[in-house]
DNA sequence: TCTTTATGGTGAG
DNA sequence: TCACCCTAAAGAT
């Protein structure tokens, strides 16, 4: 589920859904069950998503952080459906409730560590002060593989498991390749890539890298099994070249590749 | 009915 | 580099 594309639908969803409006706001589960009660009645004033974290920020001036993790899922359920599972957080708007279960973090936050998550992260894709240039210079400026690099939430905040594969395909280069041997042009172009992928996401509420000219079709006509050129395909053709799609530990996660089309 | 897996991140050794 | 956290669904037995 959650890659930077998914929480910035979310911002957008719970957005439509839930502002001027007064929120019913409980936990189920029991596990946010204190601060629910100081959010109950409350109403969302303003929904904002940098990388993988979100912020609700409430009239009451609370602010509730929350990070779905690697399981976490934050998901809309008609009102009156029976509940069940380990719902740490439910918010109810007027047809739809907000069922957050498996996060890594939803606690409630002063205003500093809101900055301080911000100042911590690389820039954004998605967001207006999102500086591709910044991103270029952290390329550079690292000799870490960039298969790994990508992951780094301090180089380009959004990009996980899926994206830095996928990226990686489109641009053609090997996973080892060291940051800092990329041209400025190469990382220009994994940038603008990322940017295009990531709206596409929040778009479809699913990754499509797949471009319209390899598949013969619009990117939201395409299944599961023909979404992606890399991930979860090892032993499969590429859809390029017909060569077998490989896999491989980077960064102590599993990662995709095409040894012909991304050479190195 | 198990065991495994997952688009993530942290903290200990 | 590894164990660990959180949960549900898919896969293996």
């Amino acid at each position: 589920m959650p890659e930077g594309h998914t929480i910035h639908r979310l911002a957008r969803d719970l957005r439509k859904d839930l502002t001027q409006r007064n929120v019913p706001v409980s936990s189920p589960q029991g596990r946010f069950a204190e601060s629910a009660c100081v959010l109950d009645g409350d109403v969302v004033s303003r929904v904002e998503a940098a990388g993988k974290h979100l912020f609700m920020h409430w009239e009451s001036d609370q602010i509730l952080h929350i990070h779905l993790g690697l399981i976490g899922k934050f998901r809309p359920y008609p009102v009156n459906d029976p509940l069940t599972g380990e719902i740490r957080l439910r918010l109810e708007g007027e047809k739809t409730a907000w069922h957050l279960t498996g996060p890594q973090t939803c606690v409630l936050v002063e205003p500093a560590v809101v900055a301080g998550v911000l100042d911590g992260l690389g820039p954004d894709p998605l967001r207006r002060d999102g500086r591709r240039g910044d991103f270029v210079d952290r390329i550079a400026g690292s000799k870490k593989a960039v298969g790994a690099i990508l992951l780094d939430q301090d180089v380009i905040a959004g990009i996980g498991n899926v994206f830095r594969s996928e990226l990686l395909f489109m641009v053609g280069i090997h996973p080892s390749t060291p940051s800092n041997s990329l041209t400025e042009d190469q990382a220009d172009e994994i940038w603008n890539i990322a940017a295009d992928l990531l709206r596409v996401g929040v778009k479809l509420n699913r990754i499509v890298t797949v471009t319209p000219e390899d598949a013969g079709a619009a990117r939201w006509r395409l299944s599961d099994d023909e979404r992606l050129y890399a991930y979860k395909r090892e032993g499969l053709p590429c859809r390029r070249c017909g060569t077998e799609i490989v896999i491989g530990k980077v960064a102590n996660r599993s990662m995709w590749w095409c040894p012909r089309c991304q050479p190195g």
